[in-house]
DNA sequence: AACAACGTTCCAATATTTGGAACATTCGGA
DNA sequence: TCCGAATGTTCCAAATATTGGAACGTTGTT
């Protein structure tokens, strides 16, 4: 292991992190190496493009190559702009809150997101994470891929309780993926953060992968079952649309062997 | 100058840029080194989070820590959230492909973009860069932050000719700058992609520094002048209202030292 | 079955990094 | 204004990590 690299690495991820600008001394600091350390490090990442120093205060800050190339990072770059417009009408749709987010380990990244115009608890942020079986986009993902029960132990470990309403049981969310199975779409009731609801939906590649999921944020007060099943609704569709975009077929199946319509249903989610 | 951390963001960067997965032999062909090497650097990639190695084929990506990464560097956070509102209603009334950009260098980055519905010839991307001195947003900050020539001389060094239509001489780019600041939007005729032109306003924040602009992509054919100005007219107010969002004031102006009205309209540029 | 290509491991020679000391500069208080 | 503390920066020898080559195991192809 490139040590070097690592604690490169691990600098402008600090300093990203700390969301201003940093000096060598806190670098050393924070590292417990020694200043001229901290120093040679620094440079080179403003050698390497990665970092500028204010010529001023001689403080360092990522530049926008950090920006640059997390965009490109492909996840996010296909997807993000391919679903963009559908995101963006749903969100003039409902009003509510719409995100897109992917499965990285056992939690969900958020790609994109459209405020919604009314002040919302709801909180997050692009780039940013959540455990991925406390919101309703991961237990959509989660229930779109999970194959095999061992390896969703595995991801996931332990279930941590973030909100009284978390679900702590391995079982309970067995039963919870399979009923968001059948549903078609994920519930979050105030188990990320307590007055906020959710809505998820998968969207499928065109080999058939549950790659991204597309969500909705919802005050609990606005949650209403009644009127959660519209959202949901009116979610699903801008799913499916999102996923014709991504070239998946409604039935992927080969026309030499054809199924049943209610297995073609279930394909949606499975 | 941390040769090792050096290689090492070359590696992740060349990756990232790939877009594609990679592997052992590609990365030390393309560096010039031995395999082992190569091999130690991505498995530091991935001990550090930064890479991802498919367990089936043993390929390196970069994994979602980038995009995360990015989508922190403070001046896409605090700008992106807060002005997507502003872009999105403005790509709603003009049905144009609207995006956000600050400047970089001699080049701007593109941060936020809504495309058009209409099928477009523009052509960018969010992380994307272009030549300031060649598109709308860029003249925009330009025009706005310019200081003195020198600066201006030396961040933008020989101005090459992206199309027939790109501005080359030094002093005619000065022209159009101030041309840019009475008129009070920046445009953009086919001067970085032939078939495209742009409008671009600088937005304010509460310090009145110009850190970023609104730009609007139209399509040469629907690009009568007629129909420029009243496009010019909406993104000057939706710049208005993203500076207004940012904090800035119409008037910065000392109440103690108050100025004549036509120096008031004219700061805003300045 | 032999072969080639690739990922991975190991190792000693090499080149790099490291921390401390020294110097320059800035800042704040006496 | 002068001093002292804190900080950014440079330099260097000691210590350490990195490097490329060789070897091994695996996979896939001829």
């Amino acid at each position: 292991m490139d040590s070097t690299l690592a604690k490169g690495l691990a600098a402008i991820e600090w300093m990203t992190r700390q969301q201003r600008d940093c000096r060598v001394t806190d670098l050393a600091q924070a590292f417990g190496m020694a200043r001229s350390n901290a120093h040679r490090t620094l440079q080179t990442l403003v050698d390497c493009g990665w970092a500028v120093q204010d010529p001023g205060t001689s403080a360092y800050r990522p530049s926008l190559r950090l920006f640059e190339l997390g965009a490109l990072v492909s996840e996010a770059t296909d997807m993000g702009s391919l679903l963009r417009p559908h995101l963006a009408a749903l969100a003039q749709q409902t009003g509510e809150t719409i995100h897109l987010a992917v499965l990285d380990g056992a939690e969900i990244v958020y790609l994109d997101k459209f405020d919604s115009p009314l002040p919302v608890a709801a909180y997050s942020r692009i780039g940013g994470r959540a455990a991925a079986y406390c919101v309703a986009s991961g237990k959509a993902l989660l229930a779109a891929a999970a194959p095999d029960l061992s390896a969703l132990h595995e991801r996931l470990g332990t279930l941590a309780a973030h909100t009284k309403n978390s679900i702590t049981d391995f079982d309970a969310l067995l039963s919870e993926l399979e009923r968001t199975r059948v549903r078609g779409y994920a519930e979050n009731r105030e188990e990320w953060r307590l007055g906020v609801c959710g809505l998820g939906v998968p969207v499928f590649n065109a080999r058939g992968e549950a790659v991204a999921a597309v969500g909705m944020s919802v005050p609990s007060i606005r949650f209403a079952r009644t009127q959660a099943r519209g959202l949901a609704d009116r979610l699903m569709a801008c799913a499916r649309d999102a996923s014709v975009t991504l070239g998946y077929r409604a039935s992927p199946v080969p026309a030499s062997a054809p199924l049943p319509a209610s297995t073609t249903r279930r394909r949606r989610l499975e």
